[in-house]
DNA sequence: CTGTTAGCGCCTTCAG
DNA sequence: CTGAAGGCGCTAACAG
C-alpha cells in the first residue's frame, strides 16, 4: 500500500471498479476511453481516500524514478546556488519530478565523476551540473551516460547542452544605462581572470561606447582580481586623475564596494560626483551600500528553471536531440537602485 | 535490473552462489554467517560488474525509500540555507540517504502544510524543516505523522525535536572578546524584533558585563530594525556622545556595516578608535569591510548535520524517543578578523 | 551455511 | 469500455 496505507485496490473497491480502471483514469492513459461517469467515481474515491501512488512500485515497474539530480559546487558560498536550486525545484515540482541535491565534493580534484556516480547510483533520470561561477568545464565521463545539462558552465567538448548568463547583454544594459544618464567618460574596473565573464563584459562595454560614438580610452580600463580591495585600489587610481571618469562600471559588486570606499575617501559623493554600476546583484552588498548599488542581476533562478525544463523535455522524448554545441544565453536584467545620476560638470585639468 | 543493466542475479551467477547469498553479504545481514571466502567472491563479483542495487525495488520491498526531505524557507536569500543543505547533504550521504529539497512556498500563508505534503507524497522517510532565521513556529499538522526535526526553529507546542544556535553563548563569546581586549564601555546595537536572538543576545551581553563587574549602562543599549541604515543611525547617535563607548557589539553584520559608515563619517578609525563585533558571519559583508569584521558565526552547517544525524538515529529505531521539549543548542564560534583592538584613552567629557 | 519461494504495489499487454 | 494476470528487482521467511 501507499504512503498512508491506502493502495490502488482500496480505490478500486470504493469506486466499484477494477484496479486496471483506476490505473487508467489516474494516469489518464491514452487510448483508453473510460466512461466519464466511471472516471468521476474513481477520481472521487481516490480523493476521498487521500490516495497517492507508491512511487517505489511505480518506479520499479516503469523504470523511471521521477528523480532529477542537481550537482552543485559550493552551495554554501553565495546565495547564487540557492537561486538555481529554487528555480530548478519549482520547475521540477511543476512536472512532478523530485529534485535531489548533491554537493560537489571539493576534494575530488576538479572533475566530479564520483559525485555524478553518487547521483547515478541513486537512479536519477537526469542530472543538472551547476558551477559556482560562469566557466568552461570538462564534464566527467559518466555524465555522458544520462541526460544532463550544464548550468552556468559550458562543456569544453561542447557535448552537453548548457545554459549561461548573457554576459555581453548584461554589460550592455549597464553601460547603456550610464550613457543614457549622460556619461561619456566611463571607467571599467574589470576582473583579470581568464574567464568568460571577463572577456564578454568587456565586449559589451566597448560595444556600447562604439554604438554611441564614444571613443574608447584604454586608460579607463583597469584590471585586477575581482575583490573589494583591488577594486578600491583601482578606483583610487582612476579617480585621482585630473580627467577622471564621471562613472564607473565594475566587474562585480565586490569591486564596486571597493570603489565606494575610494569615492568616500576622495570626498566624492555617489551619485552626484560619481555614478557606479556593479554586476551580480548580491543583495547583501548592493542593497546595503549607501546609496543602494545599481547593478546587473545574474539569471540564476531562470537558469535552474530552464535547465529542468530542458531535461523533462529531453526525457519525455518529444524533443529532438537539441544542438548541444551552442549554449543558451539568458538575459541579465539591470537592477536600478541609487548609484547612478547625470554627471556634473567638474573641474577640468 | 539495476541502473546499468546488472542485477543481483548477474552477481549471483558470476560468484556461483544464489541471489539470497548475494543479498545477505551485500547487506551484511546479521545472523547470517556466510563463509569468508564466499563473501569475498560475492563482493568481488559485484565490484567487477559495477553492481548497485535497484533502489526502487529495494524501497518497494522494505518500505523504506532512503529519502530524507528538506523543507527550507527562502533558500535563495542568504547563503545560510546553503550551509544547512551542505551539512544535511553530507550527513545524509554518509548514511546512504538521499536528500530531496523542497522550497517552502511563500504563498501558502505561513504554515507549510502543503509543502510537507509534497514531501510525504514523495515518500520521504523523514523531514527536516528549516526556517530562514531563528524563531518559533507552529509546525503543520501533517509533520506529526513522520519523524521530523526543526532546524533554526522551535515548535510552539514543543512537540518536535529542534536544533538552534546557542545565541547566548555567541553573544558571550563576542562580548568577552571585547572585554578581554580591555573594553569597559561597550555599546550594544540590538534588533527590535521580538525573536529569540534579540532576547538571548542581550542576555549574553549582560552576563559578560556582570561577570566582569562592569556596571550595565542602559543608555548604551539601543534598538532598531536589524538593517544597515538603522545600524548607521544608532551608531551615529551613540558615537556622538561625549562618553561614547570604545566598542560596539552589533546584533548582526548588517547593522555593523552601518556602524562602519558612522565611524568613517565621524573620523573614527576601526579598530584604533572603535572596536566592533558583529553577528552572523555573512562572508559577503564581514570579509569585505575594511578592516575585516570580527563576528560570530551561526552554526548552519552543524545544524543541518546534527538534524539528519538525529533523524537517522530515530529511523534506525535504536534511539529512545528523545525529549523533544528541549531544543538542542549548537555553539556559535567567534570569527576573528580585524575590527577589534585595545581601547585608546580618548578625550573624556 | 546456503538456496527456494513468495510477495512488496503498480502498470500493462491481452482478453472479454 | 473494463477486467485478469504477469512481472519489475529485491528482501526475508523458511527450509534444507
Amino acid at each position: 500500500m501507499a504512503v498512508n496505507g491506502v493502495g490502488i485496490r482500496d480505490v478500486a473497491k470504493l469506486a466499484g471498479v477494477s484496479i486496471t480502471t483506476v490505473s487508467h483514469v489516474l494516469n489518464d492513459t491514452p487510448q483508453t476511453r473510460v466512461s466519464a461517469e466511471t472516471r468521476a467515481r474513481v477520481r472521487e474515491a481516490a480523493a476521498r481516500l487521500g490516495y497517492g501512488p507508491n512511487r517505489a512500485a511505480r518506479a520499479l515497474r516503469t523504470n523511471r524514478s521521477g528523480l532529477i539530480g542537481l550537482l552543485s559546487e559550493e552551495i554554501a558560498t553565495t546565495p547564487h546556488a540557492g537561486r538555481i536550486i529554487l528555480g530548478a525545484q519549482n520547475a521540477a515540482r511543476a512536472h512532478d519530478f523530485t529534485l535531489v541535491i548533491v554537493n560537489a565534493d571539493r576534494e575530488s580534484g576538479g572533475s566530479h565523476g564520483d559525485d555524478v556516480q553518487t547521483l547515478i547510483d541513486r537512479q536519477v533520470e537526469a542530472v543538472l551540473y551547476a558551477t559556482m561561477y560562469h566557466r568552461q568545464v570538462s564534464a566527467p565521463e559518466n555524465l555522458r551516460g544520462v541526460p544532463a545539462v550544464l548550468i552556468d558552465a559550458t562543456d569544453r567538448d561542447g557535448a552537453l547542452p548548457a545554459v549561461v548568463p548573457d554576459e555581453v547583454g548584461g554589460a550592455v544594459a549597464a553601460v547603456t544605462h550610464l550613457v543614457e544618464a549622460g556619461h561619456r567618460r566611463i571607467g571599467f574596473l574589470n576582473n583579470d581572470d581568464d574567464v568568460p565573464a571577463t572577456h564578454e563584459r568587456l565586449i559589451g562595454y566597448k560595444n556600447v561606447l562604439h554604438r554611441h560614438g564614444i571613443p574608447i580610452d584604454e586608460r579607463l580600463i583597469l584590471q585586477a582580481p575581482s575583490e573589494t580591495l583591488p577594486g578600491y585600489t583601482l578606483a583610487r587610481e582612476l579617480l585621482a586623475r585630473d580627467d577622471r571618469p564621471t562613472a564607473l562600471f565594475c566587474y562585480n559588486d565586490r569591486m564596486a564596494m571597493g570603489a565606494y570606499r575610494a569615492a568616500a575617501e576622495l570626498g566624492l559623493d555617489i551619485p552626484r560626483d560619481l555614478s557606479i554600476v556593479g554586476f551580480d546583484n548580491q543583495e547583501l552588498i548592493a542593497a546595503n551600500l549607501f546609496p543602494g548599488l545599481t547593478t546587473v542581476a545574474l539569471p540564476h533562478y531562470e537558469m535552474g528553471e530552464w535547465a529542468v525544463e530542458m531535461l523533462v523535455h529531453l526525457l519525455s522524448g518529444d524533443a529532438e536531440q537539441l544542438p548541444a554545441d551552442v549554449p543558451t544565453r539568458l538575459h541579465c536584467p539591470l537592477v536600478t537602485r541609487g548609484s547612478v545620476a547625470a554627471p556634473r560638470e567638474h573641474r577640468k585639468a
